[in-house]
DNA sequence: CTGAAAGCGCTTACAG
DNA sequence: CTGAAAGCGCTTACAG
């Protein structure tokens, strides 16, 4: 069995009491005895266990990480990695620990979510995705644990605390900056609709297209999980159209360049036929040819601020849902070229 | 205050023991007791409290995942969610948690995994990686705690358990891939040559050349983190050799795409002037152009099996050190051409 | 089949 | 400045 705190009280001559308030560093302790019982720990290889320090403390230090469907999609994109970098950081400055889900569907990720707060397993949650009617947010929304998402949730945001991009206005912008490349015709490959970045990002386009009195056309939508099975066919449906884009919008690095792929298949050049732009600045966008221009999204200050929101709130209770933007930008590089 | 077993017992009109056993599910508790008890469990909305019941028990039902460095490679690379999915696959299949390590540093990280295994917050480890002279290794290994390490451990790996794919000879006969198509020059860009895989993969390369009587020759190795700054000057350098390198083995698809980068830049093809191979066959690598020929080495199964075999330890821990093969096979795309 | 009691390893008022 | 005692929420021999 491990040594415990009585065990160093016996050789220290003190009372269990003692060497706690000496592991606390308790101000009435003196230094004298202080001094003596950490010699003793030291000796002996005391370490504080954990399970009980909690259970009295009501508390575990440890941070609960959500992420969506993590069998698939979730782990195949370099997002995650990057989110996670970001909240680790906070939480190791922090003293916390990171505890992961591992639920492959929407029922196992509720289930281990209701375990994580109900069991006391974790002082906070970080959910890593908003979609619409999620039970997991609604679940965290009835429960008194801290919680921060990362991206807007769909109804009543502002009883929750967030840390999103402003992607309607990032998505906006964004097209825009294809129209004033002089495109016109520009196609939107978006991600599952049920994400509310998806939406937000097709509301953006929309917006931007209205603006300059470009009519919305549905074909020139693709809208669902890419790396699925059917993008092949959708780029290609896309590129037979009687006026085929002369631009694309991908909410992805990764899944631009699949469609970059695609499209070389199909002998169309980017930039010098389509342009491209992605999402989120992978690492390795920029090594790549033609050099993907993106649009950078933060995602390792994210994960920072979404882990340090739930901090505070864990910290203190009576913080009001706070929701804290993070600054996104165009990268210029040499998938689009002006008309 | 959550609702305890002595809430339930109270409103079911019998002891808290009996409650903890009909959670038990003990067979010597009546059926009838069973359902009377359950039925309040689920009209209070009871759950167990984990903290006091990994106290008792004195196992948390949690694996620590240590990996390295985390503020920096460890995340930039595919490697690390495609392993941990496949960790989280079996965590989730044999109900047990997951808790990640947050460390930055080397002296960061020992700290969190000697908490982790003293204050007993996991019954089990693995470690996502092996290098030389490596503490947090050492550490484990006088340990009593059950653990696995992904990759082979440096010194008398006999008596650790661990999964790995045959480094040495996966790189020998990638070279001898690259021989088989005629190449005589061929470079080597590895990985920081503290990491066991780097050490192996490139002994590999080494006994391949000598085998087809091919004198080593250190300038055509490039042995340092990539992603770091001065690749590309490395890649110039190499390919300004007298008789510049036809082929190219790098350690991992990511850095196959950053050199390819460079050889453009450089007005050098891939493949007519110069075939590349990659490692890990990331799913992006497919996609790309040119379609990489790469070693897929089964990255999820590693993850997979190293959390199998933590389980295994766990449950039974008479179990002798045992260490796992995972197959790679050579996968060839667009990226390599016979001379 | 069920309960009272002890105990897991800590912390923290309460006393002195 | 320090100790004895109670208690965190559970489990598990021991009795009956």
């Amino acid at each position: 069995m491990a040594i415990t705190i009585k065990d160093v009280a016996k050789k220290a001559g003190v009372s269990p009491a003692t060497v706690s308030r000496v592991i606390a560093d308790n101000p009435r302790i003196s230094v004298k005895t202080k001094v003596k019982v950490r010699k003793v720990m030291e000796d002996m290889g005391y370490y504080p266990n954990f399970q009980a320090r909690n259970l009295v403390a009501n508390k575990s230090r440890t941070l609960g990480i959500i992420m969506e469907n993590s069998a698939a999609l979730a782990f195949q994109n370099p997002f995650f990695p990057e989110v996670l970098r970001g909240i680790s950081t906070q939480a190791h400055d922090s003293k916390y620990g990171l505890y992961l889900s591992t639920g492959a569907t929407q029922e196992e990720i509720y289930q281990e979510v209701v375990e994580m707060v109900q069991g006391r397993r974790v002082d906070g949650i970080v959910l890593l995705y908003s979609k619409i009617d999620d039970p997991v947010l609604e679940f965290l929304r009835k429960s008194e644990l801290p919680f921060a998402v990362v991206g807007r949730p769909h109804q009543d945001p502002c009883s929750v605390t967030y840390v999103n991009n402003d992607n309607i206005n990032t998505a906006k912008d964004t097209v825009e900056y294809l129209i004033g490349l002089g495109h016109r015709h520009i196609a939107f490959v978006g991600g599952a609709t049920d994400f509310v970045v998806s939406i937000d990002r097709m509301q953006g386009y929309q917006q931007a297209l209205a603006k300059h009195d470009i009519p919305f056309d549905v074909n020139y939508t693709v809208n669902q999980d890419f790396i699925q099975g059917k993008e092949r066919d959708s780029i290609r449906r896309l590129m037979g159209l009687p006026v085929p884009p002369t631009a694309i919008v991908t909410h992805d690095d990764m899944v631009a360049y699949e469609v970059i792929g695609y499209l070389e298949d199909l002998e169309i050049r980017v930039p010098d036929d389509v342009s491209i732009i992605g999402f989120n600045n992978h690492t390795i966008s920029r090594y790549l040819k033609p050099p993907l221009s993106t649009v950078d999204i933060s995602i390792y200050e994210l994960g920072l601020r979404a882990a340090e929101l739930v901090l505070e709130k864990i910290t203190d209770a009576s913080i009001p849902p706070k929701q804290v933007a993070v600054p996104s930008r165009l990268i210029e590089r040499g998938s689009c070229r002006r008309l």
